[in-house]
DNA sequence: GAGTGTTCTGTAATGGATTACACCAAACTG
DNA sequence: CAGTTTGGTGTAATCCATTACAGAACACTC
């Protein structure tokens, strides 16, 4: 028993109008007398006539889908983000055509590749890095493309991010004035720049500013798990660092259960600064202070900006930086 | 400058064959000459040409698009799931179109129709109740749905879980074993079957078993969250329990966190398990003990079987059942 | 009542593929 | 070598809407 499809052509005859009117009709054109408009919906209703989507998008070269290019759905900060996407593109009346890339270059590619056949009408891409490649391919796109959460150091790509760098430097520079000399940086992969040239950055410039030296030994290049975290925490106990900045919220979590479980006490002996604020900082013993993103409005943003784009519309500017903040956990000792 | 696309046409043209035989180039059909498929090819890579799949939707009446409906993104559980299912879906060709449902019935049902407007070829479906409506929905549907980590108690949809009902028998069994008197249970909210019906009969079941009474003062009804752990623990401390199962690893770490807090010990004055076994779990301190799920395979499992429906292949069984396991943590103590 | 606008509706082209069918040529059969 | 397959290719209908354009109906003006 196939279901068959009711089509325009069906409400047409049966309401006696041409499909042009019916188009009309569920398009709200205002050029429609009421008694017609009237008795078309009537057709409409009695039929359950649902126009279908795939001819609308080929006639119209709308598809009202975006494509949204994620890591991974399971990492929490990324997925805070998606929520804002899609609550906002909802808000349009969009789709998402949701991929998780693994941030592989080759599969973001490919990924970006099928969303255009699928004619999205935009897409936001998130993604720990961008190398020539994928730029090449934003600019050959034929959709507009804006980042959420992820940096182009390029910057020819809108964007929506916090300042990654101002806020190091911040958090850095507080551990400074608490008297701490030896600070390690946890981050992720060098490779990527919010790590290479934007959270490094932060880093040295409060370094330089309260001219401490820099000393590379003491930054470490890890995985963003908690795994990651418990294997980090003896090669920092073993530097003699007094306070750590951490570039993810699970490897910090690591970090804490492993120190207060090989004795060193968090914060009196290591205090810990985390980056993204997710629930896990507050779920761990000591809680962890963390930098505030404003991670749901990152995504609801990008979206928004999208949906200019997409009407042709000019952005008012192309790289918004979201402000962040710095909440005090129990990770941290309180400023004298 | 806009970028003018290449059509099927453009190809057979410049190709000097008609555009059936491009079509056939492109979908891979045998029935062509390799000299003329080659021919082909270098023109398609030449003009650099990619089939438009909204034509190709309209022409074929498939989308090669899945529809998964999904609570909240922002949710581990609900995540982990998703990637499974995106895994798999990619793996076949498939691209995703994710929306959050809030859980809430009138958003699930007009998700289901914007879904099925665009011409999904199938639907994964995720949320925590069912109700008639939605049932009534997923019967017009001329798609198949598919219930991931969703239970339906009426069992017409086909679904993938693991037996709740069991792993929660089994857990209280334990507790009843290691001399437990009074178990709270800490759910969500019993209007959805997998509470009401499920994990409370689970419970109702043990006791029984072990012929202790049932008190329905022990199972309290609360939501998926941290702070509605938090706020629950007083309660379940001034029970008198000794013990509680909880439906949700957040709440179970509110819970464990204001015990600690308090001064009530885990897992010497309450022993915590909890459901879903997510990071959480290893966070915390103690760390919780749970009923361990395979989340990605749920998802995998039910695009495997959503895959199957849209070829109208017959499913081996309808409604399955992975299996369940349990990983002693530090919440608990251990067994004598 | 002719002229001029509006408002409303219909006709037909269009979007970019798939695919049933027809056809011709080459290969095979006995 | 006539007859039948098989392989390779093209023609044209089809999918279901949108939309430019044309035209009809009606109201209004002088």
């Amino acid at each position: 028993m196939e279901k068959q499809t009711v089509t325009i052509y069906d409400v047409a005859r049966e309401a006696a109008v041409s499909m042009a009117t019916v188009s009309r009709v569920v398009n709200g054109n205002p050029n429609v007398k009421p008694a017609t408009r009237k008795k078309v919906l009537a057709v409409i209703e009695r039929l359950d006539y649902r126009p279908n989507a795939v001819a609308r998008g080929l006639a119209s070269k709308r598809s009202t889908t975006v494509g949204v290019i994620i890591p991974d759905v399971t990492n929490i900060y990324f997925a805070a983000l998606a929520r804002g996407i899609d609550d906002i593109a909802m808000m349009y009346k969009y789709n998402i055509i949701l991929t998780n890339s693994d941030d592989a270059g080759e599969q973001e590619v490919n990924v970006l590749n099928t969303l255009m056949a699928k004619q999205v009408d935009g897409v936001i891409f998130m993604g720990n890095h961008i190398d020539d490649q994928l730029r090449a391919e934003f600019k050959r796109a034929k959709a507009p493309v804006v980042l959420a959460g992820t940096v182009d150091p390029e910057g020819d790509t809108p964007s929506v991010n916090i300042d990654y760098t101002a806020a190091v430097e911040e958090t850095i520079t507080a551990l400074i004035k608490r008297g701490h000399t030896k600070i390690a940086l946890a981050l992720g992969p060098l490779s990527q720049s919010i790590n290479a040239e934007y959270r490094l950055a932060g880093y040295k410039r409060a370094l330089s500013k309260a001219k401490l030296p820099y000393d590379d030994s003491l930054v470490y290049e890890a995985g963003y798990s908690y795994d990651a975290g418990t294997k980090l925490q003896p090669v920092i106990a073993d530097s003699g660092a007094t306070a750590v900045f951490v570039g993810d919220d699970e490897m910090a979590a690591g970090i804490i259960n492993a120190s207060m479980e090989s004795g060193v006490s968090v914060p009196d002996d290591l205090e810990v600064i985390t980056s993204n604020d997710t629930i896990i900082t507050q779920i761990t013993r000591p809680a962890i202070t963390s930098i505030t993103q404003p991670l749901y409005d990152i995504g609801a943003v990008a979206m928004r900006m999208l949906t200019k784009l997409m009407n042709d519309k000019e952005l008012d500017e192309k790289t918004v930086t979201l402000p962040y903040g710095i909440v005090r956990r129990a990770s941290t000792k309180s400023a004298e």
